[in-house]
Formats: structure tokens, C-alpha cells, sequence
DNA sequence: GCCATTCTATAGCGCCCACTAGATAATGTG
DNA sequence: CACATTATCTAGTGGGCGCTATAGAATGGC
């Protein structure tokens, strides 16, 4: 068995707190103050179950990413054509961003957008990640051109970016107070520009 | 004539510095030592000058969308319909977000993102500007909807949300990295989703 | 020349930041 | 029981923050 003292908090619980707070405020609006408070645990306690700020943000981040965005991965996984992944990650993305009691957006996103060059590697961080995100729809479109479901003069690159421009856009405006149904609707609207597949060419 | 000793800075200049630092950094990450060294002015000529960091950040934004941000307008009041105002807004967001030799994106949507309590009136009156953009492009649509250009069963605030969302996915993503010239792809692509003009529609 | 006025420079204010030293409490092991 | 180990608590640390008191320098008015 484990020696010593036993920690007296929750220490998921406490984590889940920590990522509430740096997805509603971001990673240097939060203080440890801030977090002490909400996760129910005084600094040195802090200190010694997650490291230092960074590290309990970068774990954060992890938590964050295992339970609000997988979505995206699991659309691109599941879905049979890129057209229909993009189509149902738009969609998720409109509740996902909207969720009662949560954050609104995208933590990924506006968790580190103002930065001091002290946590310019968290920013940092976060932009290989969202790249990464592109890179992902990149390749399930161009395995759809390879396999002539979309057009062969296809643009896999800048047909990914709108995807994750669209993405990235509908966040902020959950942010800035967009419900969800209009969200809903702006996802379907967004997949109008999807390139007409192969298949609906008729002869 | 003015009495007493005269200002020994260029006040538009130093104006300008600061709006290159909080465009590129946002609020609450530029210091003021960061100010006074970007402005080449000391911290009391600063305060003397521009009275608080809020005010000057204010003025910076004022300034931004003077110099910056006026296109939006243009388009909307020089363009024959609203599908050409936003399509020309889209490209010209292109272009105005990945300007060489100055920061990247909108300072409207990164400058104050990730806010302390006390910035939050700041980030408010970002806000209240993002939707006043938002609710300019609808009345645009919502006129050619009256006029007949537009079907009458467009939903003009969805549509209105949908452009932003596309303007400020833009934005992060000119942030990120992507170059001009994705960005005009990804606005000419934008553009498919506009519904079907009544013009265009044959009988 | 001399004063009132206005700007500039040095130096530092109080406050909050991330973080921690040191004492104490609670456990497993013998 | 005593002891090693680990967690917790109080009470700070040094440092950077926005901002400013005070003294000195540069002007116009007389």
C-alpha cells in the first residue's frame, strides 16, 4: 500500500475544476489563486498533485481533449466519406461549443490568445494542435479524392482550412453569445460550399 | 499659442506603436514597460499623454478600425448587393489579415480574449463591436431579401452569423500561419454557400 | 529677467503574481 | 509504541504589475 499521508481531495475532480476555469478564462487570466479557490485545495497541495501551472494546464488540456474533442477525431474515424465527417463535426462542434454549464467555445482555441512571452510555449502548444486538426481533415480529403468520391482538381488544403475556419469561426461566436440552433444552422449553411461528390454527377 | 514646455514625441506615432502591441499581443499581455518601449516614451509622458492603459488601449482601437478595419463598411456601402459586399469583405479580410510587417489577424477578435476581472469591460466593448458587425451585414441581406435579390425565406441573422463566422475563422486561422493566398481560396469557397440569387434562378 | 505652465526623468508606491519554506497532521511499517 | 513517509497548513518570498510623487527642464507671457 501507499505510504504516508493520504490526499484528502479528489484529484480528477480537482482537474476537472482547473479546466473549467482555463476553458472560461484561459491559461494567464487564471491565477493560482483562482484555481486554489475552485478546486478546493490550498497552493502547496496544488504544487505537489500537479507540478506547476503549466503542467496542471497542459494536463488540463489533455482532460479537455479527452472529453470535448474527441468528437472530431471520432467523426473523421467513423464517418464513411470526408464529406459526411465534416458535415457531423460541424454539427457536433454546434452543441459541443454551446453546452449548458460549460464554457462557451473552444477551449483549444481562446485558452491562450493573449500571451507574454513567458507562456509563449503554452500558445505555442495550442497552435500545433489546431494545425494538427487541419492536418487530419487534410488527409481524410484527400483519401476521398484518391478514391474519386471528390473531385480530382480538389484542393485538399484550402477545402480543410474552410472546414476548420468554419470551425474555429463558430466557436468564437459561441463565445460572443450565438445559441446553438443558429450555430445549427450556419453548419448547414457552411456545408453548401462542400464540392459537388463524383457520385451526384449524374452520367 | 500652447504654453509650457512642448511634447517631445510624435503622440500619433507612439499611438500607432501601442496599437502594434496590442494588436499583436492583445490587452492584458502588453505591459506598460512594454508600451513605453515600443512608444519610445516614458511611463509619465505616457500617462500624461493618454491617461490610463484602458483609455489608450481604447484610442488603439479606434485608431485599428480607422486605419484597418474600415473596409468592412466600404464593402457593405459601396457594393450593388449583399453578395458582393461580403464576398468583396471576405477577400479583403484575405489581405488585411495577413498584411506583411504587421500582426497577424483581427485586433478586434485577439486583443482582449483571455480577460481578469478587470479587463472585462474591455473585452465587453469587443463584443458589443463584433455583434454591431454582425447585425450590419444582416440589415445588407435583410434589404435585398425586401428587394427581391435574395429568396424570401433566406434567413438573413443565420446567414449574417454564418460571413462572420467565416471572417473571424479567417482571422484565427491568418493567426495560425495560413498564407494570403489559402485565405482567398478559402473565402472564394465561403462564397458557394451563399443561397441561389432569385436572379438566378431561369423563368 | 522672472514667473506660470507644461512636459520629462528618476525612483519607487502598494498590489497581486507564481511559487515555497517550515511546521504539523495523518497514514503504513516495524 | 516509534519511525519514515507523504499531505496539509500558515505564512510568507522575490518579482513584475499599473501607476505616480517629486524634482527638474523647456517653453510662452509679462
Amino acid at each position: 500500500m501507499r505510504r504516508g499521508r493520504p490526499r484528502s481531495f479528489d484529484r480528477d475532480a480537482a482537474l476537472r475544476a482547473a479546466t473549467m476555469e482555463f476553458w472560461d478564462r484561459g491559461f494567464e487570466a487564471v491565477s493560482i489563486a483562482d484555481l486554489t479557490r475552485a478546486m478546493g485545495v490550498k497552493a502547496p497541495s496544488l504544487y505537489a498533485a500537479f507540478g506547476d501551472k503549466k503542467t496542471l494546464f497542459e494536463e488540463a488540456i489533455e482532460s479537455y481533449v479527452r472529453e470535448f474533442g474527441g468528437f472530431i477525431d471520432r467523426a473523421l474515424e467513423e464517418e464513411p466519406t470526408a464529406r459526411r465527417a465534416v458535415a457531423r463535426m460541424l454539427h457536433e462542434a454546434a452543441s459541443w461549443q454551446t453546452l449548458p454549464g460549460y464554457p462557451r467555445g473552444c477551449m483549444l482555441i481562446s485558452a491562450a490568445t493573449n500571451c507574454t512571452p513567458q507562456s509563449n510555449e503554452i500558445a505555442q502548444g495550442l497552435v500545433e494542435r489546431r494545425n494538427e486538426g487541419i492536418a487530419a481533415v487534410e488527409r481524410r480529403i484527400a483519401a476521398d479524392v484518391e478514391a474519386g468520391i471528390l473531385p480530382s482538381d480538389t484542393d485538399a488544403h484550402a477545402l480543410a482550412v474552410y472546414c476548420t475556419v468554419v470551425l474555429h469561426g463558430m466557436a468564437q461566436q459561441a463565445r460572443d453569445g450565438v445559441d446553438r440552433a443558429t450555430l445549427e444552422i450556419v453548419a448547414h449553411t457552411a456545408m453548401a460550399a462542400w464540392p459537388a461528390e463524383t457520385d451526384d454527377i449524374p452520367g
